[in-house]
DNA sequence: TTGTAAGCGTTATCAT
DNA sequence: ATGATAACGCTTACAA
């Protein structure tokens, strides 16, 4: 691998020459600037990204924290943080921890070692410590998605309490009474921002849930099955049910399909994030939909901001959900 | 952030010699670890792996490319190989070039710049010039999944003819006839060698595919929906569809469910990948699994080893299919 | 066992 | 406009 050096001898200048050409940081002879430009292709020289790191104390790289990467979330959120990162000059380091807080540990002190510009994650459902190691590096760091109520880290997410209200105010309108929630793990802050948007839209058509329609799932699949087995064994049945997200209300759906009934013919069924599972199902999910481009944008904005400007304020940006009609929701 | 100056020098000794207690490349006395290891305590030290990357040539980095991540496939092995480069200390570098040849490219060079260890990566549909730009920089390369007949570069991929071989077997142990079957796109390798194993299980007992049987899709959810309507408009029906991948097949369920038939009493269908979807659907999908979890950890073993040895034999390992047998497959 | 010094590939500072 | 030099943080001969 050629380095500048070698491109200098050939190009008969020194390696500050080339390096200024190069990054056109200072202006250069045109002469010199052709001679180097052709050295330069002849050798194929490339940078090395290393070396210009370690001098700008920057490797011009950003870290990604993902509890896991093969679901729909996620595979969304990095996919467009990708995107983000490196339209900005910023390649993206990969991690998941699967909830592991050792683990996550182990890959934020490693990102730190990396000297990576900034860290975008999600929090896992318990409380580890990233803070005093993440704080202390004085890296940048962004949540997204998945925050505390008063995140102590900048944070991109969505109003979730609104997500809430959006669904209940559909299936209120639709003229449902008999109503259930299936919500995430109620230990997330956003499981029951959620569930608290949903309750009080109920609240303002006079509708309240019954307390045993209030299903605690873990935003699986399984999860979701076991709420409809729940929810349906009783004596009093719900006409209409929101899961907090699309892979529970797709098991919700293959249980009541296994019970014979139908959605939404006997019940109206809502998921939530407008992952590509919700147009694949028979009949097609409604569902709320997150602005999964928007927050990657946001995110990398975010975490590249601060790490410029004193960060003392952290800053928390929350973006509006939108509702996704397809077909598993009717008029009672 | 402190570096091995400043614990050198609260350790009082010098600098080699905090890096040689550290990395106990050479015995080091007893007393001066204890006060190094003090040190590094004491500062919250932690290497420069930029540094170090510099030194050694090698940023401890595996550069992982993929066509998109929010998909399956992609997104199984994104998570994989995760886990398996960091159990080996390596960090991984995502990136996903949407079938954009000069994307890839791009991608590629930041790559080689930075150092990386080896890329490991899965073929798009067109033949891009990814071969000579890696093949200059010595960069040892494995490309995973989806490779070409004879691949330049090593590669892990599955057998894919097998694949079709135990779809085929399956549906016609079951005493189906008129079978059709939707591949991916042709121009892809791994889709004509399932259809060729497919096709040749079917021959093995006597049977043959129509021409009009066989649909081309792209691997889509969508895909799979316009070829069952295909299949299903024409005057005479398969009673079995095989779809080379479980997208394609949910959309096949999709729309026979929207023209009344059930799976498997009127048709029997199988998937392809055995990816989260097929337990989610009604009825549950019966599907030719990959795995996922070997392929990656071959892949990162391949492309590690071919860093030392001479590159100049492109090793290809084949691993074997399984079949999953769930609710959407029936006798005729 | 420990220290000194050179070098990995850049860029910034200071001369020229 | 260009060149020499030091420095970024680390490892590794070579010396002691």
């Amino acid at each position: 691998m050629p380095s500048l050096k070698d491109v200098a001898r050939l190009a008969g200048v020194s390696e500050s020459t080339v390096s200024r050409t190069l990054n056109r940081s200072i202006p250069v002879d045109e002469k010199t600037r052709a001679r180097v430009e052709d050295a330069v292709r002849k050798l194929n020289y490339r940078p090395n990204l290393l070396a210009k790191g370690l001098r700008a104390r920057s490797g011009r790289l950003i870290g990604l924290i993902m509890p896991e990467i093969i679901h729909f979330t996620f595979a969304d959120l990095i996919q467009e943080i990708d995107d983000c990162s490196r339209a900005r000059g910023y390649s993206l380091i990969v991690a998941h921890h699967k909830g592991d807080a050792v683990l996550e540990e182990a890959i934020i002190d490693t990102l730190i070692r990396r000297h990576v510009d900034g860290i975008i994650f999600s929090r896992g459902p318990d409380e580890s410590r990233e803070k005093k190691l993440i704080t202390d590096s004085g890296v940048p760091a962004v949540v997204i998605d998945c925050a505390f109520e008063n995140e102590e880290h900048g944070a991109v997410v969505l109003d979730n309490y609104r997500a809430g209200m959006m669904a209940g105010e559909h299936l209120t309108a639709l003229g449902h009474t008999r109503i259930a929630c299936v919500t995430g793990p109620l230990r997330i802050a956003l499981s029951r921002e959620r569930l608290k948007g949903f309750r009080d839209a109920l609240a303002g058509r006079g509708v309240t849930i019954e307390e045993n329609f209030v299903i605690e799932g873990d935003f699986r699949f399984e999860s979701g099955v076991r709420a409809a087995q729940l929810l349906f064994q009783q004596g009093s049945e719900p006409s209409a049910i929101w899961a907090q997200n699309d892979d529970m209300a797709v098991g919700v759906l293959k249980h009541l399909g296994s019970i014979g009934l139908s959605v939404p013919g006997d019940v109206s069924l809502v998921g939530m994030n407008d992952s590509s599972l919700a147009r694949m199902t028979t009949p097609g999910l409604t569902t709320v939909a997150q602005p999964y481009s928007e927050m990657a944008r946001q995110a990398v904005s975010l975490v590249l901001s601060l790490k410029q400007q004193d960060r003392t304020i952290p800053e928390r940006i929350t973006l509006n959900p939108s509702l996704v009609i397809r077909e598993s929701t009717a008029r009672v």
